[in-house]
DNA sequence: AAAACTGATACTATATTTGTATCAATTAAA
DNA sequence: TTTAATTGATACAAATATAGTATCAGTTTT
């Protein structure tokens, strides 16, 4: 069972590169060479975010992508939305016998209840998060770990 | 994102047919039209969870299949690694720079916490809990939510 | 001997994931 | 003002995973 597909892995991946520049424009080239990402497979999961408003672009030489928002409002639920769709459970379980009534379906719920955990679990690590312990991480062992 | 598949689905929901009548032989056939399961398909399920030993099996007629083990020490996480792989997030993020110390890679952590959370909610999640829900859910409203 | 079963496995169809290629439009800079 | 570096948009292709079907051989009860 995958959690993250290469899609949100990437984009993760893009957006601390972003975060970690914030303010400055980067090329999806520089960011793809420097973070081992298929170039034309980034290219379009930046046009991606940039419809889901998490980045902008400026076109034409020296143009390339930013960060404007502040890192710590993108989750990663909402990159996993928008790339491999919102967590689902199957539509509902046993629904033969039991989903004429569906509100009242137990095991909906315990599904339900765990869903509700993973995405709060999501919800709370953010692009923001990330970097910090990217950074902090850097302190301890520049070389190893730098991303940029 | 869609958390079970099919096969893991299909699974639990025979399962907890043969949970609620253990002891006993029940066909494939009766399971797959009971409960609206593709017949050939669930036949590679439960040839699948007796090759895992979660369930029996005797051939010939009047054979079928039952339930042996105590559905308490059955947990949806075994589903999920049987018919859907290990639960993992991606190999390992931001490798490239980061990890040559993989021990310390704090993101790879992360993440893997999350993985933990997971898990260990559907671990507590098993087939025997589940039909106590049913049956919960039965008495409330009999009609509505019988299984068998 | 027939019928109701499982065991094993091959096959097909569809969807998802991952990756590549192309062409037009924009913009900085030579 | 031309050129080169860039994004925007979209089409294509390959690989993998998911979902479902079919078949034939062997077993066991009746």
């Amino acid at each position: 069972m995958k959690v993250l597909t290469k899609n949100t892995d990437y984009a993760i991946r893009a957006l601390l590169a972003l975060a970690a520049k914030k303010g400055s424009y980067l090329s999806a080239k520089s960011i793809a060479t420097e973070h081992d990402i298929p170039y034309q497979f980034l290219r379009r999961l930046l046009q991606e975010m940039i419809r889901h408003d998490l980045i902008v672009s400026k076109e034409g030489v020296q143009g390339g992508f930013m960060m404007e928002k502040d890192p710590d409002t993108i989750s990663v639920t909402q990159l996993i939305e928008i790339f491999q769709g919102k967590v689902q459970v199957s539509e509902c379980m046993f629904r033969k016998q039991i989903c004429g009534n569906r509100a009242r379906c137990v095991l909906r719920h315990e599904i339900m209840r765990i869903e509700q955990v993973v995405q709060g679990e999501f919800e709370r690590l953010t692009i923001g998060k990330l970097l910090r312990d990217l950074e902090a991480a850097n302190q301890v062992s520049p070389k190893a770990t730098t991303i940029s």
